[in-house]
DNA sequence: TGATTTCTCCATTCTGCTCT
DNA sequence: AGAGCAGAATGGAGAAATCA
């Protein structure tokens, strides 16, 4: 768990305050730890059974196919290989890349819970539910622009139930923002706030460290920036 | 023989459209 | 950004094939 940090290179007193925030690690991150250490568990092993059945017996058309496209790159290497007096030195071995072990995909469990909506989305959802199946993408697009003029055209009494169903959902999210923040692996947190970066989106979590140390008194904040110090002078 | 490429399957993301 | 939809695009992983 604290190698999470063990990274960093001069701690801060922030830092230190996050670090004592997950010095009890939560059910989640405990589970969460116990997939990691077991990359080839569950779907994987699943996938792996069937591309390897897929695989045992390949089709005929797969093989030549290969084949073929090997023997077409052996002919283009022939045919761009220029007619030299002798052979061209054999290329020096590329060092080895070190194998990067990346981390399994961030499922939806992973990512905090999205947000109620608006009450014109429950509307919508009701709408499309009545809609007949299949639909084409023209036919989508078309229902939408239906939905809307629909949506326009209603009263506020007949808006008033997606409105109640807008509320109660954006309690339940409120609830469940609450228990992933507070139950979320720190490494996910991370990446997601990678991804966010990238995106220009403000991170997620550590913002609320950030108030937290805006909003600690100062004697107890001290206690922080001294184990910072003493962690930046046992680093040196 | 080890490294790289190719192939296949599956999961995820994106697109287009609406309103708040 | 959130929901719904279908289909295309993309990415990841493992195994087999191929190369040096």
């Amino acid at each position: 768990m604290l190698s999470v940090f063990s990274r960093m290179v001069a701690p801060k007193a922030s830092t230190m305050l996050a670090l004592a925030a997950l010095k009890y690690p939560t059910r989640r991150t405990l589970i969460t730890t116990a997939i990691r250490l077991q990359p080839a568990a569950g779907a994987t092993k699943a996938k792996t059974a069937k591309t390897t059945a897929t695989k045992r017996a390949p089709a005929k058309s797969t093989v030549t196919k290969s084949k073929a496209k090997t023997a077409a790159k052996a002919t283009k290497a022939k045919k761009t290989a220029k007619p030299t007096k002798a052979a061209a030195p054999k290329k020096k071995k590329v060092a080895k890349k070190p194998k990067v072990v990346k981390p399994p995909r961030l499922t939806k469990e992973d990512l905090p819970p999205k947000g109620p909506g608006t009450p014109y989305i429950y509307f919508y959802k009701k709408y499309m539910a009545g809609v007949q199946r299949p639909l084409t993408m023209e036919a989508v697009n078309e229902h939408a622009k239906a939905a809307g003029a629909t949506w326009k055209a209603m009263t506020e009494q007949e808006k008033q139930p997606f409105h109640e169903e807008y509320r109660v959902a954006a309690e339940q999210q409120s609830k469940a923002l609450a228990e992933w923040k507070e139950n979320v692996d720190p490494a996910i947190v991370r990446r997601i706030n990678k991804h966010r970066t990238k995106l220009g989106k403000p991170k997620v979590h550590a913002v609320e460290i950030a108030s937290i140390w805006k909003s600690l008194p100062e004697a107890e904040k001290q206690v922080y920036v001294k184990q910072a110090a003493e962690k930046k002078t046992a680093m040196a």
